[in-house]
RNA sequence: GGCAGGUUGCCCGAGCGGCCAAUGGGAGCGGACUGUAAAUCCGUCGCGAAAGCUUCGAAGGUUCGAAUCCUUCACCUGCCA
């Protein structure tokens, strides 16, 4: 029932940055169901593109056999993994409470709760909580050299800046986790983010130094763009995998968009397509990369993973009727509703004059300001039904509606928005 | 605790009484090219149709006029204790 070739199939796609010895880890793979975890931390109310490379990389070791234990972090959401960019500012216990319920719920959607090998949710807020601050420094402190603490990577980034005790001591936190879950459960590998990896070891460590047993761990690599830098620093900020706070449909064209350098590497990541499958998506980006199969597919992949196969359906659909360049004019209502409630927009009532283009603008969205959508307008960047407009007092009229109802703006190349009308 | 310096638009960073809505770079946005790609080039980048309005840590003040000078407050940095 396990599988000995996952740790191959990890290594051929690239989601092994770091690791503890593989040999060991291919043998215990080969000997029986592993049981893994994976944390993450409540810090957003929704997990995020990088989040979703370990969601995918659990969903890969669970079909091949081995056991998850999804961690959401109740407890280490409350003190924060010290960062770069500076220390964290701290939320308070409400709203990581919540962010916490919304996390397990999400990455519930990802593993399968039945079965032999069947996922199990944990919060470390469970056994971290009613912990004395005696026990912790005697039982976990004790094994943490300070001297091991300050030469660590992300500590002696922030030596210069600054780093409270609260986010040097994240650490023992994540590594009592990996103990914890070691002793309840029997838990001997855990995987997280390259980022991750100081962490993710050091709970290791600590597994051999109290129990003299022995731990495995994996890093996934650091996604960036083609450039290197990071992705997804876009309007709303971060890849969000939560609906209300990015649109299925945004999502989809997020990976329509990608570089074509980099969509063999967020293939072999993201989706769950076979060797051969990507191997020849690979060579048909090479030769024809106008067609842009690698991003179709990996768009359509990665959306049904995160919001299922009916909504990824409709969005190809809309992404067709509003960039397929044909008359709009042609297109049936229903498509347009669809299409159109999938890109966003706005509504007007019925009855009332039409306002100016500019406002139109405004009104769906695509503009900041009516300042903006005059610029926009000027600059040539403004669309009504797939036509250029070019004069910012341009009001539309009865003839304009799209199958009596719909206006479709654009600003740009590929940002749309509809005005249902009545 | 003492001394010195800083706080400018999304970010970095000039400006140091009027010519400042505020140089420059980055990000963003639009155009050209193309393939809803990258790179490149061009344009644009507080609100307003305009008159004008609101911005340069906060609050007061000086002045015909302040981001620029003065006072107080808040926060940050460096040096000394």
């Amino acid at each position: 029932m396990s599988s000995p070739n996952v740790l191959d199939d990890l290594v051929w796609r690239g989601l092994i940055a770091h690791s503890t010895d593989l040999d060991d880890l291919r043998q215990a793979f080969a000997s029986g169901s592993v049981r893994y975890y994976v944390g993450f931390d409540p810090t957003a109310p929704s997990l995020h593109m990088g989040n979703l490379v370990q969601l995918v990389t659990a969903r890969r070791l669970q079909k091949a056999g081995h056991t998850p234990y999804i961690l959401v972090g109740g407890a280490t959401g409350m003190i924060g993994d010290p960062k770069d960019s500076g220390e964290r500012t701290l939320n308070s216990a409400d709203t990581v409470a919540e962010w916490t319920e919304r996390v397990r719920s999400q990455v519930s959607g990802f593993v399968s709760f039945s079965g032999e090998n069947a996922a199990t949710v944990v919060n470390n807020h469970d056994w971290t909580a009613d912990m004395s601050v005696i026990d912790f420094l005697r039982d976990i402190g004790k094994h943490f050299p300070i001297n091991r603490m300050l030469a660590r990577d992300t500590v002696r980034r922030r030596l210069e800046s600054g780093i409270s005790y609260t986010e040097f001591s994240y650490v023992l936190l994540q590594s009592m986790d990996f103990l914890t879950l070691n002793r309840l459960y029997g838990v001997t590998l855990q995987h997280g983010g390259s980022d991750q990896w100081g962490n993710i070891t050091a709970g290791a460590e600590l597994i051999r130094r109290v129990t003299g047993g022995q731990a495995h761990a994996f890093a996934t690599p650091l996604i960036t763009k083609a450039d290197g830098t990071k992705y997804g620093k876009t309007e709303g900020g971060a890849l969000w995998l939560d609906p209300e706070m990015m649109s299925p449909y945004a999502f989809y064209q997020f990976w329509l968009n990608v570089e074509d350098e980099k969509v063999g590497e967020l293939l072999r990541i993201f989706t769950e397509l076979s060797h051969e499958e990507i191997e020849a998506l690979d060579a048909q980006t090479a030769e024809k990369p106008f067609l842009r199969a690698g991003q179709k597919a990996l768009a359509a992949e990665v959306t049904t993973l995160v919001h299922g196969a009916e909504e990824t359906e409709r969005i190809k659909a809309a992404s067709a009727a509003l960039f397929g360049g044909g008359d709009l004019h042609d297109l049936p209502l229903a498509t347009l509703d669809a299409a159109l409630a999938e890109a966003g927009g706005g509504r007007l009532g019925g009855g009332v004059a039409l306002p100016t283009i500019v406002d139109l603008l405004v009104d769906a969205g695509l503009a900041n300001s009516r300042g903006d959508a005059r610029r926009t307008v000027n600059e040539g960047g403004a669309y009504l039904n797939n036509q250029r407009v070019t004069d910012p007092e341009l009001v539309p009229g009865v003839e304009d509606l799209l199958a009596g109802s719909w206006l479709v703006l654009r600003r740009g190349k590929k940002r749309f928005a509809g005005i249902r009308v009545g």
